[in-house]
RNA sequence: GGCCACGUGGCGGAGUGGUUACGCAACGGUCUGCAAAACCGUGUACCCCGGUUCAAUUCCGGGCGUGGCCUCCA
């Protein structure tokens, strides 16, 4: 039995799926313009977790996951234009890499990654569906929602209209009948997408895509709803609207999750403060996996700050994991206490703690447990390497190349077996300076990055 | 300013109305030419002030601090 936090209700609740043949989940993806920061990769790696639990519960043909590509977009035509390049050429690369990353992060893909430029049918038909039922209305070649048809408008970010009345700092555009409306769909001059609608020609807004993407795969009312905590409003206020005004009032989804800010230096990571980390340097320095089990020993709702201690902590655990588990094959059966971990709120923390005794028994000679071991990490998509593949990372920089590196190996093998110790010593600390630790093992001399 | 989270040992990080979380780091020991790994052992904690209670780090109130949102944001 699942327990996950529900944002709408701020409280744990019971999962109950409404088809557990067919679990659906719908979490915001990318807009395609830069590179993903490992503050994109959070709600990735946290929602791939879910994911994967509730594939262990209800059978990987059950669980539908939908992440969408979200490549249209005013940030995307003015990057475009900044590099000289067309919108298709930067949203086809930073897709293809997003994708690289992501797989290197060692997420799965999503059963859908819908785009919107594949989508805008939908959402044509659905903005003339809440033009039909009066919750949206055309204004100078706009179409916009309007947001007093909805008197339950921001119940579910937990702010009153009279607050985002006084609140509202944005200039109002004249045509809004009301300062809080938004767009549903804008007009497209010659050089900016645009796509044939009743309104002319024109490009969606900012959150009708979310709503039309999920209605199309997952049905007007699915299962979980996530993102990050900064989507809340009014990202997902803007949608649940628009779906639920759509759908003649059905529910959007009926939990909602949301991931805590990864901050650096304390901050949150964002491009507009200017602060990211982009996932593609950080896999240049650490393996993948060490960067995932980062991620996931913070629980995923709290605040993340990213550090290299962080970095180096998991790459210890990793290191010692797979000498623990060694090359036992995966269990058939969980560790019931890392799943009832899992199970309460994606406890990744606790889980975790399960797999620190594991290794324990593992490396005291227990098969089972290594066995045990694997098959928990591998639920989490962790430890699906061999120790051989693990032990064989290397970092995309390194001072010496790796034949300068095995030349001072055999040096000191040399020496060593001379007995003449000083000189070893003096190259295992030459080669230590250079970020480069020695291990003497019963097959050989071994080396690793620092 | 409004709304919402959070505040645990050197660091990371769960959890709980009364009993060791766990990990990393540190220290001592076994082992090792050295180092690493492994194993054994050691230490340090629950922001402040009230309240409820036999008992609060855990519940309630206030304060302080940090962070998020308030139409760019994962």
């Amino acid at each position: 039995m699942i327990e996950i936090y529900n944002t709408e209700s701020r409280r744990k609740e019971v999962f109950a799926p409404i088809d557990a043949k067919r679990v659906r989940m719908y979490v915001c993806g990318p807009t395609v313009y830069a590179l993903a920061h490992i503050g994109n990769a959070r709600p990735v790696i946290v929602f791939d977790a879910l994911f994967r639990l509730l594939r262990h519960h209800y059978g990987r043909d059950h669980v539908f996951y939908a992440r969408n590509v979200t490549d249209v977009e005013d940030k995307i035509n003015a990057r475009a234009k900044e590099r000289g390049i067309t919108i298709r050429e930067l949203t086809e690369e930073t897709l293809r890499i997003y994708r690289e990353d992501m797989l290197a992060l060692g997420n799965l893909a999503p059963s859908f990654e819908p785009r919107v430029t594949e989508t805008i049918p939908e959402i044509i038909a659905m903005i003339a569906a809440l033009i039909a039922n009066g919750h949206a209305y055309e204004a100078e070649g706009h179409v916009l929602f309007s947001v007093p048809s909805m008197p339950s408008y921001g119940s579910f970010s937990g702010r009153s209209t009279d607050e985002l009345l006084a609140g509202a700092r944005v200039d109002v555009a004249p045509y809004k009948r009301s300062p809080m409306d938004f767009v549903l769909w804008k007009p497209s001059d010659a050089a900016t997408p645009g796509w044939d609608s009743p309104w002319g020609r024109g490009r969606p807004g900012w959150h009708i895509e979310c709503s039309a993407m999920a209605e199309k795969l997952l049905g007007d009312t699915f299962d979980i709803h996530g993102g990050g905590r900064d989507l809340m409003f009014p990202h997902h206020e803007n949608e649940i609207a628009q779906s639920v005004c759509a759908h003649g009032g059905a529910k959007l989804s009926n939990y909602w999750m949301h991931n805590g800010m990864l901050q650096m230096g304390g901050e949150k990571m964002a491009k507009s403060v200017g602060n990211v980390v982009a996932v593609r340097d950080l896999l240049a320095e650490w393996p993948g996996e060490v960067i995932r089990l980062q991620m996931l020993m913070t629980h995923y709702r709290h605040p993340l700050d990213w550090t290299e201690e962080g970095s180096r902590t998991a790459r210890t655990i990793l290191d010692r994991w797979y000498r623990a588990a060694g090359h036992a094959a995966p269990a058939n059966d969980m560790p019931a206490a890392f799943i009832a971990a899992l199970d309460d709120d994606l406890n990744t923390p606790e889980a975790f703690a399960v797999m620190h005794e594991l290794a324990a028994e593992a490396l005291k000679g227990s098969t089972a447990a290594a066995s045990s071991l694997k098959a928990a990490g591998n639920l989490l998509g962790l430890l699906e390497k061999t120790p051989e593949e693990w032990a064989s990372w290397r970092p995309a920089k390194m001072a010496l190349s790796e034949a300068d590196i095995i030349a001072r190996i055999d040096a000191r093998n040399a020496a060593r077996k001379a007995r003449n110790f000083a000189e070893a010593d003096r190259l295992r600390k030459e080669l230590l300076d250079a970020g480069i630790v020695l291990e003497d093992g019963p097959a050989g001399t071994t080396w690793k990055p620092a």
